[in-house]
DNA sequence: CTGAAAGCGCTTACAG
DNA sequence: CTGAAAGCGCTTACAG
């Protein structure tokens, strides 16, 4: 009987209003703008506040202004994968340092229920930023849809969608001609190419790239139907690296070189290659994509492209909160500059 | 005048209701719980909305359950600081893995304004795990008015306080003893001890470390006072790492081993060390806590503490869904194993 | 099976 | 300066 009203029972508004003997609006006031009420209502308020440990409900306040003061970042894969990349954690680390100075929270959003669409649609923020996505995905209808703001890393540059890129057919042109300088011919290329084999209306990053690869092959003579060019699909993890590895350790022919689209699936790749002491590459070389940090360690060293994970989460971050508070946008379409970086796991044969 | 009504104006139940000749009831049914209309009343409003691309409201729906699917990851530090931690970094996927499993979207909650309380205030979460929080804290106070379930990983434990730790006094002690029987004496410590410092009364991870260290130095004759140990306090970064090297460096009598509370703070340490041609081990050594996988590649490897991130992650995120849930917790602290894992930067001088 | 209505806890034009 | 009231868009007992 004591404790009959701490049952449970959340304080509200209601009871602050109640107990300082002011209306609910004054208590509102109060929090969010003191200088509509007298000092002495504000201080009653604040007071009663304080002693029964009132603050508005977050969940009640994000509901009547219609925001959520969170933006979202969409995994487009398992977070086991995602998160191992290295390269998603600098995207991560960039747009989180904008959430924090924005004062927003960053909110993850892995597949839900094994679904992505299921995930956008439940996703309670303000915009979101897709790292990945093809243009295949329905995604993007929905995001539409729901008129939710949202910018894409690494996805296919449509007019309609921001975007945050670098070059991607340039740079995998560039790397795929140092290759080819070097005098390999026989090239294995590990992507996620699978999209693109299912449905060739769709477009991804990796078919972008895969179009500076053959631009690159042309010039050579070569193409991806050449007998010494072999494609192999691969999704963007060590483990998948290792996999590819293997699979082309079994090959009639041995690839002189690997042309991955992702650094963790190349160092993947020289890990199973150490194993089977096949030396990288002095038996076989490897190139990546995405220079992180580990892919200068490493040894041997990885010969890569360099494109700035946390630069992009940035800039496609800032881009978003332009959009949410629709200020004027100068460039929705973003292009960040990248290197190639040599380094040692490529070795010149001719 | 044509597209009067679709001036913004996003749809809502209400629209579906009219559209689809049926009540808000009923198309709230036909969202969440089919069986409560017939078949035909749910195809119908399921076809009204797909064509107007109608789905609830998230911020809405969860105003209403009074839940938000989501659950935070409090960030004591920038996010700057805190993301650039591998350590953190695993104990993030392994609250992420969690997360995804119960179809729930991971709420990252950087310092708000610069502090950390207001982003406790707004945080519009179903319960929240803080990593690396002293007990000093007024955020948990806060935390208990609000009547959030939380979950602390690396904190203090106190009995009120659901925890996942290992035994930092034991582990600390056993790194300690480690040190002081390669024959090291001169010895500094280097962790987050301004804490310490301030307020006695206050108790932190750190604090809980220190007890373990000089339980371990005094069975070695030796205690924080002695003239040959040095303590200086450090943030958990690699650039303090670095300062703290350089102070070392300074120092008249420079310590022959420096016993940190964080590899990337060891890390930082050695590659300071390394560029005044100070060589590690053989010149200083150098010890860590985490055992964050760059600890193994690095060289000289690092003599540490294996304390599994993820898996601290992983059942902070069980233990915190539980509470959320108010299912019985058969157990709301939690301690994971460690291990003392011997490598090269630590050096038997003895 | 179906729908009118209350309720979730705030914010904010509006009138006084 | 102050407060009654509408509104944010759902969910869900409850009555029919």
């Amino acid at each position: 009987m004591p404790d009959e009203h701490s049952k449970e029972k959340r304080i509200t508004i209601k009871d602050i209003a109640r107990l300082s003997g002011y209306s609910k609006t004054a208590v509102s006031f109060a929090f969010n703008d003191p200088s509509r009420i007298s000092a002495k209502a504000c201080a009653t308020i604040l007071q009663v506040a304080q002693e029964v440990g009132y603050y508005p409900n977050p969940l009640a306040r994000n509901f009547s202004l219609q925001s959520h003061q969170s933006i979202g970042f969409l995994l487009p894969q398992d977070i086991n994968y995602s998160f191992r990349n290295p390269y998603i954690m600098e995207v991560l680390l960039g747009i989180g340092a904008v959430c924090q100075k924005n004062g927003n929270t960053l909110t993850l959003i892995p597949p839900l229920h094994e679904s992505v669409v299921e995930a956008v649609r439940c996703a309670a923020v303000d915009g979101l930023i897709t790292q990945g996505m093809g243009t295949e995905m329905e995604v993007f209808d929905l995001l539409l849809k729901r008129k939710l703001p949202f910018v894409t890393i690494d996805g296919v540059p449509s007019t309609q969608i921001p975007s945050v890129n670098v070059n991607d057919e340039q740079a995998a042109y560039d790397i795929m001609r140092l290759v080819l300088a070097a005098g390999h011919r026989r090239i294995a290329i590990g992507g996620l190419l699978e999209v693109i084999e299912e449905d060739s209306a769709s477009q991804s990053i990796q078919r972008t790239r895969l179009a500076g690869y053959v631009k690159a092959l042309q010039e050579y003579g070569l193409n991806l139907s050449s007998p010494t060019i072999i494609m192999h699909t691969c999704a963007c993890t060590i483990e998948e690296g290792r996999h590819l590895a293997s699979i082309l350790l079994n090959a009639k022919q041995r690839p002189t070189c690997v042309v991955t689209m992702s650094d963790i699936v190349a160092i993947g790749a020289i890990l199973a290659f150490k194993e089977h002491h096949i030396a990288v590459p002095d038996d076989i070389s490897v190139v990546g994509f995405d220079n992180i940090p580990e892919s200068a360690y490493h040894r041997p060293s990885l010969t890569t492209v360099d494109q700035p994970g946390e630069e992009k989460g940035r800039q496609a971050a800032q881009l978003l909160f332009s959009l949410i508070s629709k200020k004027e946008i100068v460039e929705r379409h973003i292009q960040i500059p990248y290197r190639i970086i040599e380094r040692e796991s490529l070795k010149n044969i001719s």
